[in-house]
DNA sequence: CTGAAAGCGCTAACAG
DNA sequence: CTGTTAGCGCTTTCAG
């Protein structure tokens, strides 16, 4: 910038005016630094300036999702994006891979680098740890997974609501032997899931006795292995609720292998491209990634402005798509 | 810092050399330090200090993506968060939306944000813009599509020769009436696949006449509604070529849509979720997503590293996978 | 092994 | 409308 202000002839603080659009500097002044700047190819060192600056801020966030190649966490990560773009921030964005050590790692990283806020998915079992930051002035919004031993704004999908409505329509057509393929039931959102479902049966009076109940699957691979030893076993399930889209993707992996597509039901939570090509159509529980991100971006937005109403929770209704592989009925 | 040095009752340099793991402090006054650290919830500014340190660095990339919503950018982000990971450095991820203003704009948020190196998808026709900033010492890759109007190093694949394999397996069935579905030709990727897909057709003689060239498809709307106008036609084409994974799945739904996926051929550029579910499968030229992304990583974290050979091309191949779309032939 | 002083690039506060 | 001075939080340099 020193540069900039000899070669234009003037101060610094009058470049610093230009490079900041404030008032108070003659036109002519403006172009002769706008002119020297060019010739420089200056780039103005937000973090510099920001040391002095009162408010501190960077313009910067910090996102944390379940992995930036998940398609639900790209969904979100496109709408937050979206949603701060046009107020000039960048955001850092890293994978959480449900890993709770990695979690705090990257919580410290982002806030070593001045974020002016935080969007996070947690794995953790209580995130009381944000509490003395949060005193530091960084607020911090939830996505698709509640918050545990703090109280802050989250926004997460209608997942027990959502996870009965799902269950409902394997019931409504006729099925009573059905397994339940999930994430672990500690992620919050993944125990509302299995609480939804286990809602839908229980008004219907089904024993457990007739249910499976297969947690802690992760990925496509263990949910297309659960899958198939269900499908493997002499009097098994006659329908499927998976609870995530890699598990659904992975149990439509082993229909299709055993070629069980048109016998055994299946619904999703959570929609999957090409789940509307494919024969069935996948029927799933939709949740609105889109709206998730936005709002969350625009609750952390609110708060780095200054807001300080109590923490909020927005819940995002998801919706219901029947597509074919729902409807089936049971075997005869 | 100060306050930490002041709690300690040591001086700032040794909390410096403390939180920095800096050798030269005894056992006794680091774990002093540390615990007046914790005490205060100190979180290191990487920015403070890198404005005095010699080089200058923030651990910091910026990387500029497609889309972050799109599957082949999220694999390869993916990648790339990987390799940079447990090297301490946190990961600027932006969308381009083949918006060449939009990517002028975002270059500049990250070098303001003084990024230590850029690894780029770019949609400007040259990015000659870039090379005043390479002389200032940030160093940049580019993914996914090469650079024009500047020598850099690139990581990209084999499009040419790709598209050429995909396209000859549909001529190795007998089609010579075929459709070429496709992204803008200014974008280097799109005009390498279209090329490659002209450079068989004219191996094996197919006239001109024989084919249809639809270009400019950006999204899986356009693509559906250009495979339906083909499938309306009366004498379309047998056989598809998608150079792109939105574009196959806009061409698949129409294909389903007219119920013709057994009838008319197809062959994508890029793999798809649920491509080997559905029936037929999708046969498809595979590109090696996470290659492209821990190369570029590496490359460019060589660069920040010092290194000065000139910039390379890497090209990473391609592969096929034969699943049963591309090998219907031609209608009787 | 430790600390004091200077200064990184910038903006706040003020004086002209 | 413009420039000067101090200092943001840290690291460098160098003296103890």
């Amino acid at each position: 910038m020193r540069d900039v202000a000899t070669l234009a002839g003037v101060g610094v603080k009058t470049v610093s005016r230009v490079i900041n659009n404030e008032p108070n500097v003659s036109a002519v002044t403006a172009e002769k630094v706008s002119r020297a700047a060019r010739a420089l190819n200056y780039q103005l060192d937000v973090y510099a300036g920001n040391l002095r600056r009162t408010d501190r801020s960077t313009g910067t966030i910090g996102l944390l999702v379940a992995s930036v190649a998940n398609p639900f966490s790209g969904a979100i990560h496109r709408a937050i994006e979206d949603e701060v773009h046009e107020r000039g921030f960048s955001v850092f964005s890293a994978s959480l891979d449900d890993d709770a050590e990695r979690e705090r790692r990257l919580v410290d990283q982002f806030l070593r680098r001045r974020v002016d806020g935080l969007i996070l998915t947690t794995i953790t079992t209580s995130q009381a740890y944000l509490l003395a930051e949060r005193e530091h002035g960084t607020p911090f919004v939830f996505v698709d997974r509640e918050p545990r031993g703090i109280d802050a704004d989250a926004v997460v999908s209608a997942n027990r609501t959502g996870a009965a409505t799902g269950t409902e329509q394997l019931l409504r057509h006729g099925h009573r032997r059905i397994a339940y393929l999930g994430d672990r039931p500690e992620i919050l959102t993944a125990g509302h899931r299995r609480n939804g479902f286990l809602d839908a049966v229980a008004r219907r009076g089904i024993p457990t006795d007739d249910l499976w109940m297969v947690e802690r699957l992760a990925d496509e691979e263990s949910a297309r292995r659960a899958t198939l030893a269900l499908l493997d076993l002499a009097d098994g399930p006659t329908a499927l609720f998976t609870a995530q889209n890699l598990i659904t993707i992975g149990a439509m992996r082993a229909l299709h292998e055993r070629d069980l597509q048109n016998e055994v039901a299946l619904v999703g939570f959570d929609d999957v491209i090409l789940g509307d090509v494919i024969r069935p159509g996948l029927s799933c529980v939709t949740q609105d990634a889109d709206q998730i991100g936005r709002l969350g971006a625009q609750r952390l937005l609110a708060r780095i402005d200054g807001e300080s109403c109590p923490p909020e929770r927005l819940e995002v209704p998801t919706g219901f798509i029947a597509r074919g592989s729902g409807e089936i009925g049971p075997r005869a």
